[in-house]
DNA sequence: CCGCTTCGTGTAATCGATTACAAATATTCA
DNA sequence: TGAATATTTGTAATCGATTACACGAAGCGG
């Protein structure tokens, strides 16, 4: 039943020619004969044959492959970049390996080894968290090249990457508080050294700047993007004696963990306090009170990610004309938002 | 600055041996001399060396690397699996490619045809809707003992699998809703052809009688696991003449989106009406009521399947005898179940 | 001290494709 | 028609490791 898999030779026997010419069928078929090339592919179906990824790959000096590198595997964020990627390069038969930055095999293993090892030629970071000697590394060995960044990007690192809009997102939050009334703004923040955290706090910094709102410091308060600091900022927010009437989150999470706090103790989201998050997860628009958000298009960051990829690894050179691509945000009002009383 | 990377022989030489010996150093240390192998070591960490993975799968006809498929990447449930399964394999220095159901590179690819490739010597299933033509053609080329299902499973098709203890899920579900005194329990169930709902139903089923509870059949409504199907849910609750004091959903997706349906048709929950679900999303912790839910352990449903898979691919025997491994589950009583009013 | 086993290491074949170069054949043009 | 060129196909080297086999040295028993 299960005989060995055919090999190129078992094809070239099969169609009467030399493994040179089945080699050639498969990758180049303009250079044959159409009469060849119909044998050859007539024995290549009669054999089931499949070219050895392996023996490819040693040849070529190239694996087809690339790999993404994953924060955290288990934040669900990230599952439909991956989406997003893998579907753009299912179309390449460019094979997508995935790790988590905390499963790296070895520790003491760099990223610019599994290029050394053959495994890849290219590389999807969706983490800006990645050391600096990391990347130096990839770029001494001459991979910086080959490398595209994805929803986060390291400061003082020039690679290419794709990103959403964060600046304008905030901008869009704020803004959209003002226009409901609201004068007395709150942010929770994301971790005090992520890019995304800067990246909005200045957008909702600039904002409010440009709307004359004053900036108070006890307004803004240091989160992690996660459920729970969410949930303990209700309990800052609850003790100011000058509260805030909306509160802009850096993120989904924390706006759905803050306004469960707020409702354990006793504030109504809208009535009381406008929320707004950040990310348009699924579970936003389901919430309730459905969260108001910005909304960023995850499948277009991982589809264009993997595009900017392809193209770079092709060597084509406009890539590098347009190192950083913003991909829109959207403002989605839902029902955690809602005019300022009074 | 980016010479080239070294290569055994370039080890060889340095140390002053074959590439034999560099070889044998690295895969079997035990069969040298202590000097020999600290030469080689030595030089190992003079070059820089890294064994080329592409040259080793061609020569061990083995690729070192496994693939997961995902019914859907998309879907934040898989995250964790996913995180397991990476977590696991990065110990045994084995690469992880993931693919999406749908992305499978040419639509006409089969399964079968990435072992062919000498892509990969392993494959996690979390897709329990794989065609059966698709089995059967791994099984006929001899690669029938290197798949594990995980999660989800595939009637009449005799795999190792991994999975949670559904039945006893559900049985924990109507078992805690009948301890509060809840006597009319509806079911609002997963899509009509998969495995988990089939079993969720079962279970729920099966409690129920043995608790004397009646099965009415306008209870149990269709739905597909996700937030919206929820949303109908509500509705078709809300209309119903004898309303159920209770719902067991067979998700937590399905049970936040019946929240969020009944909320908007003025009913409360668990005032007016009890809520379980089932999966554990972290989500459901924190909901507005926090949802009361039965958690399946994602993380290790993903190490067990990962190291179920390492065991079938070393060829041990042992894996065979237990063929099926169920993961716990656990009832987490929060606050969308009450005691029955009256 | 000789033959036999054991141990450590080296030589060279091998995995399965791709491709440089060569050879054979076809085409063009004077 | 014949030389020059273009086109198609084949031969064999190559990618970088692993490992079967061979060989010499060391250890051992008689």
């Amino acid at each position: 039943m299960s005989q060995k898999a055919p090999q190129i030779k078992d094809v070239a026997r099969v169609a009467g020619v030399s493994t040179a010419t089945v080699s050639r069928a498969l990758s180049s078929p303009e250079k044959l004969t159409e009469a060849t090339r119909e044998a050859v592919f007539e024995a290549v179906r009669a054999t089931g044959y499949r070219v050895n990824k392996a023996a490819r790959a040693l040849r070529k000096q190239s694996a087809n492959a690339v790999l993404v590198l994953v924060p955290n595997l288990g934040n669900p964020f990230f599952s439909q970049i991956l989406a997003g990627i893998t579907e753009e390069f299912a179309k390449s038969e460019i094979s997508v390996l995935i790790t988590d930055s905390n499963h790296l095999p070895s520790h003491d293993m760099r990223l610019a080894d599994y290029f050394l090892d053959g495994r890849i030629d290219g590389l999807i970071l969706l983490d800006g968290g990645v050391r600096a000697e990391e990347i130096s590394a990839l770029a001494g060995e001459g991979f910086g090249n080959r490398v595209t960044l994805a929803c986060e990007w390291i400061v003082g690192i020039d690679l290419p990457s794709v990103r959403s809009d964060n600046e304008k997102g905030a901008r869009l939050a704020i803004r959209h508080l003002y226009d409901l009334g609201h004068r007395k703004i709150a942010h929770i923040t994301g971790p005090a050294d992520n890019v995304l955290t800067h990246a909005r706090r200045a957008g909702m910094i600039a904002e409010r700047e440009s709307l004359g709102l004053p900036v108070r410091d006890e307004w803004i308060i240091r989160g992690d993007f996660s459920l729970s600091s969410g949930r303990l900022a209700a309990e800052a927010i609850v003790n100011m004696k000058d509260k805030p009437t909306a509160v802009f989150c850096a993120s989904d999470e924390v706006a759905l963990g803050l306004i469960a706090g707020l409702n354990g103790l006793g504030m109504r989201v809208p009535e009381d306090i406008s929320v707004v998050g950040f990310d348009g997860i699924e579970q936003a628009e389901h919430f309730v009170p459905a969260l108001t958000t910005i909304q960023q298009d995850r499948v277009a960051l991982g589809l264009r990610a993997a595009q900017m990829l392809i193209a770079q690894m092709k060597g084509n050179e406009t890539a590098k004309s347009e190192s950083v691509q913003f991909v829109d945000v959207e403002l989605m009002i839902r029902e955690s938002t809602a005019p300022a009383r009074g």
